[in-house]
DNA sequence: CGGTTTGTCAACACCGTGTTTGATAAATAA
DNA sequence: TTATTTATCAAACACGGTGTTGACAAACCG
């Protein structure tokens, strides 16, 4: 697992394809991209990109792989100096994004993948809940309903932003969404604030 | 816009497409199906086809609206008659998804297109929410976050349902759902409940 | 440096695409 | 029923993208 050394001509094909790949997909639908297109782009030989990749979804595959590998270090370089502040911790994450605006938008926006888009915010948010809760597991039954919903609703959260162009600061989102977070599990553990929804049965 | 009569031939033609295509979309993805495959399944001639969609994703985009238009004239019959109970027309909907489990797996599961669930879920919650807000729309400057933020939880939130079989009755998701839902209104009236999260600030 | 490995390339046969033709039969209107 | 319209079909078409082949050249290692 540990950097094998790759050949130099390997790492170039690559990193032209993938390039070439992401300039297309801003431009139209991954369906309507032709592997000659990517290649031709590229300047790369039809043939070199079969010795990599099987279609234009497994070169895409591979390009979400390597942002969650990202995404990854990044939190667990981070998660050590500043382990108990959720807030700065949630808006550092939004920081990232911004500053990864390119490949964000490619692969959180609306046009991505919406099971990979939930694999990276689940990632996120274990080790957010973990500060929270610690080893205080919520084993209600309902709990795993309602962290579906969080994790998908963290998605449609970050899209939002990303399709408002980022206007608003990271740590303006992290407030919110914290507060959010917040708020769900302090609901899963003691019900219903007020009684409003019982009383409507 | 009324129901201009159509020939039955081209009933027929769609029908069959349809069942065809939908067959198909349940074995493999989308991007690997091809005309000729649907066309030889279905036996119709590819050029019948050509005749009724451009290809396999204007085929998809007709079967979600139509999806579409029958969820809405759905909650339209339903809404006249229950329209006062959140819950219950909540436990219809997930009932709607039971009697229809196939076409809903395809649509709304995590094979299917995100956005178009989004657009459904629009759709269900701003009937449902109309219910309880009234005209009194929240203004506050962060709602439009936390509508997105609810509106994909809800996707994610039936996704979960139907990845795991459906196993939980209608009225049990609906109360989960409800309350969620109704939790998230009040946090954004009144703030977080216990000043939980602006203690970490 | 020299031998070996490995990635890249041009050329190949193949298959799905999308369109057009005219013939046929089914549906509709009178 | 008869006349007219309209949808489907088979066949054939050029076109373009696909995936695989063996030859060459660049990178790697001792």
């Amino acid at each position: 697992m540990a950097g094998e050394k790759i050949d130099r001509r390997v790492k170039y094909t690559k990193m032209v394809l993938e390039e070439s790949f992401i300039t297309l997909m801003e431009k139209k639908d991954i369906s309507k991209i032709t592997i000659k297109e990517i290649c031709e782009k590229a300047d790369i030989n039809r043939s070199t990109f079969y010795a990599h990749y099987s279609d234009q979804y497994d070169l895409l595959r591979k390009i979400e792989n390597k942002f969650l590998a990202d995404i990854q270090a990044y939190l667990e370089n981070f998660d050590k100096k500043y382990t108990e502040d959720i807030l700065l911790i949630t808006e550092k994450i939004f920081q990232y994004i911004r500053k990864n605006a390119r490949i964000c938008r490619l692969l959180l926006s609306e046009r991505g993948d919406f099971t990979f888009q939930k694999k990276i915010m689940k990632l996120v948010y274990d080790l957010i809940i973990s500060e929270i809760t610690g080893d205080n597991k919520i084993t209600k039954e309902d709990a795993e309903y309602v962290y579906s919903f969080t994790v998908s609703g963290c998605v449609g959260f970050v899209q939002k932003w990303l399709d408002d162009g980022m206007k608003k600061s990271p740590r303006y989102m992290a407030e919110i969404i914290v507060n959010l977070i917040l708020g769900l599990i302090n609901l899963l553990k003691n019900g219903a604030p007020e009684g409003q929804y019982a009383a409507k049965i």
